[in-house]
DNA sequence: TTAGGGTTAG
């Protein structure tokens, strides 16, 4: 009988997944450079991988003392840093570069090597890498040998709104599995509700395409499953389509999928999009254990119905059981605060995100700030957080003062408001308009001409 | 003997 090679059960390797912190890695590493075991490819790529997570420059410290390093660990470095360090995807490029111009005929890339590439492709400034990756895979890679590759490839295009290529890709798929259905599902759903603008009839056809998809993906055995349900319910959200919606949530428990904060929240979103509020609030209600995204969709969901009060119980009943909230979160509630007048407390939610959360309030939250203080009418306070905030205030925020200085009649800082407006957006007609409707209020007619002929 | 694709909220 053959023994097992000692290196791969080395108890070295084992220690290595228990490493929690970099230094206790070194000392592990240290001890697998003395007993030799830190040449070898297997234990090499272990620790690479766990340095890899816990600090990337150890890594690739590591991986440049490699000599001839193989496309296998070029591979993990490469997915490791679009995983767990996507701000730093420059370096995953560069290795793969490395690979493509290596000049090595033993060094090639794989099938592994593509799937994180088109992952790190689906956003800024890296999606125009997109389409020269897809030409390498037809240039290395056998057709069609590998359905991870074909379904990162189909996600890239998905993600672009190139949503005929997606589909060839996907036709070209011999037997889709579930991940392969659900990339394609998500695909439209993602178009279908990408638009900006509103609801056209070329997003109700991807939502309803959704649905054909399901039957489709049915049809050939393949059994959805939550990430599945979640996609059609979002679907039924996008259509207003209540009915189906239902459908589908009795679907999940029919079938025994669980109703976990991914389907609970599509769920909610669906049901609020319905106008369901009750149904949405049962279905919070119901889930044991919910998450930050959960939450916030409820009480986003009582701010839209008008339900401030109920937001904000909602919003303290996360800080009792303490589910941390996140941006979204804080400006749900201010949104919840400023659509009944509750000033006081949306002033205290926007504190509590430094003074509670630690966190620096953004330009979306002096956004939502501004809002509520000037739709209440506390125009003064409201300028003065404009002008003490640390980024520049942009047209959101003086359109919000200027809404509310105008429906509570404060010329002065109508104007001010108008003037940052026309600085921040001269092309917008819409600005001049308000400027000269202004000064018609106040019987400036000469100024209303003039405004006029700079807005044309 | 190790690696890669799909989901939610304003």
């Amino acid at each position: 009988m053959k023994s097992a090679n000692p290196i791969f059960t080395h108890p070295a390797i084992q220690l290595l997944s228990k490493c929690k912190t970099l230094n206790t890695l070194k000392q592990v590493h240290g001890h697998m450079i003395t007993t030799g075991l830190a040449h070898h490819t297997y234990p090499l790529n272990k620790i690479l991988h766990s340095s890899s997570v816990l600090e990337l420059t150890y890594a690739h410290t590591i991986f440049d003392h490699i000599q001839n390093p193989t496309v296998f660990l070029f591979n993990t470095l490469i997915s490791s840093i679009i995983t767990n360090h996507r701000s730093q995807t420059h370096l995953a490029f560069s290795l793969y570069n490395r690979i493509i111009l290596s000049g090595d005929d033993k060094l090639k890339p794989n099938c592994f090597t593509y799937p994180s590439l088109f992952k790190a492709c689906r956003s800024q400034p890296w999606v125009r890498y997109g389409s020269v990756l897809h030409a390498h895979v037809l240039k290395f890679l056998e057709p069609g040998c590998d359905r991870f590759v074909q379904a990162s490839l189909l996600n890239f295009y998905a993600n672009c709104g190139k949503l005929g290529v997606a589909r060839y890709l996907f036709d070209q798929i011999n037997k889709p599995d579930l991940a392969t259905w659900n990339s394609l599902l998500t695909a439209h759903a993602r178009n279908a509700s990408a638009s900006v603008g509103g609801i056209n009839d070329t997003d109700s056809c991807l939502s309803l395409e959704v649905f054909r998809l399901f039957n489709e993906m049915q049809n050939s055995l393949i059994m959805p499953n939550e990430i599945t349900l979640v996609v059609l319910i979002s679907a039924c959200a996008d259509l207003g389509a209540l009915y189906q919606g239902m459908w589908a949530h009795a679907y999940v428990i029919r079938r025994g999928l669980k109703l976990n904060c991914y389907v609970v929240t599509s769920l909610i979103n669906m049901y609020l999009k319905c106008g369901c509020l009750g149904l949405a609030y049962q279905t919070f209600d119901k889930l044991p254990q919910r998450d930050t995204s959960c939450y916030n969709a409820m009480i986003g969901g009582f701010a839209i119905h008008g339900y401030g009060q109920k937001a904000l119980q909602i919003y303290e009943k996360m800080r009792i059981v303490g589910v941390l909230p996140d941006n979204v979160t804080f400006n749900v509630s201010m949104f919840a605060c400023s659509g009944v007048g509750l000033v006081d407390e949306g002033c205290k939610v926007f504190e509590s995100i430094k003074e509670v959360y630690g966190i620096e309030p953004t330009l979306e939250h002096y956004g939502y700030l501004v809002d509520l203080l000037a739709r209440a009418g506390r125009l003064q306070d409201a300028e003065k957080r404009i002008k003490e905030m640390p980024m520049k205030p942009n047209a959101t925020l003086w359109r919000s003062l200027y809404a509310g200085a105008r429906i509570h009649g404060n010329v002065a800082i109508e104007k001010v408001a108008l003037k940052h407006l026309l600085e921040l957006e001269p092309e917008t007609s819409d600005n001049y308009v308000f400027f000269s409707n202004m000064y018609a209020r106040v019987n400036k007619w000469e100024y209303v001409n003039r405004v006029r002929k700079a807005g044309t």
